[in-house]
DNA sequence: GGGATTTAGTTTCAATTGCAACTATATAGA
DNA sequence: TCTATATAGTTGCAATTGAAACTAAATCCC
């Protein structure tokens, strides 16, 4: 039998990580906020960049299109996003924040980082430093190998 | 409107590097295996344990008692586990890998350490061991704050 | 300019997942 | 011992998710 230490295997480590941090954080997003992990994304990329078409929005946070659309569509459903035709393109429109959009925004997003906070509570600042690196590094090994035909993006859990 | 770069957000950088490692193994598992998984998890928790309830399998790999239950009867109709009653308490059973499952676990191993060599191929012994370190210290972290009312457990992605 | 092909985004349908209810057994307490 | 409660694991059903088909607009290329 080949010595292979589940605990011990990265790809392992990893996922229960991140669903461990995942699981905290969004209970916390629906219970206060009603709103799914890419309904939180799709806000705070829109917050940071004004105004995306629902592929760039993809492109900067990971998901793939039919979350973004999905996403999309609660929000708007909500009042917190507008849509509004994208000139250049016909099929494609823009998205951005409505005052209430923008009014949820400035409730998460401290939320959100006091929840960061608390996790790296133990880190001094180079750990922090660090494993944000390092897990940038993986991901760029990850995706090197990976033969990316995935739309945008796509889940999972080893 | 408070500054929170989604990009430098911990929770989404773990996220995003776990999906990306998560795509890139299960994509292998189930296209050379046919295993998703859970059901690779379960079955390298066989092969270091000899033989376990579902419940310890749980504890052992993070796995919810559905997710277990599911997983196992999958294997078990493949022949790759086997079940044997549990004489101290008539609820429970014990599973263990079966010959077949040995056999293939001892193709799986080797494939999966592969493919973690990979991911690392860029790091420093010290640098694997301080990502595994912080990983761990992170999902402490989250555990910690975490109302744990979970079965066992339950994924994500922030 | 006009068919053929590509692309953006949505929708449909099927598979996966999770919760809550259920079955069977075990334990606790009167 | 007998009832009440708790626990292990499974199953049914509803919600979530993803792949593929679809619609509409843009681009290609003759």
């Amino acid at each position: 039998m080949p010595k292979l230490a589940l605990d011990r295997f990265l790809p392992y480590r990893l996922s229960v990580a991140s669903n461990a941090v995942s699981t905290r954080i969004s209970l916390s997003y629906r219970k206060r906020f009603g709103l799914k992990i890419p309904e939180w994304r799709l806000i705070a990329i829109l917050a940071e960049h004004e105004s995306l078409t629902p592929q760039e929005i993809g492109q900067a946070g990971e998901l793939d299109k039919i979350t973004v659309s999905r996403a999309a569509a609660t929000l708007i459903a909500r009042g917190l996003v507008a849509q509004r035709r994208n000139p250049g393109d016909g099929r494609s429109h823009f998205l951005s924040l409505t005052g209430d959009g923008r009014a949820l925004y400035t409730e998460i997003a401290p939320a959100a980082l006091a929840m960061e906070a608390e996790l790296l509570a133990g880190f001094s600042a180079e750990e922090r430093a660090s494993l944000e690196s390092l897990l940038r590094r993986i991901e760029g090994a990850a995706l090197a190998t990976t033969s990316s035909n995935a739309p945008y993006l796509q889940p999972g859990g080893v």
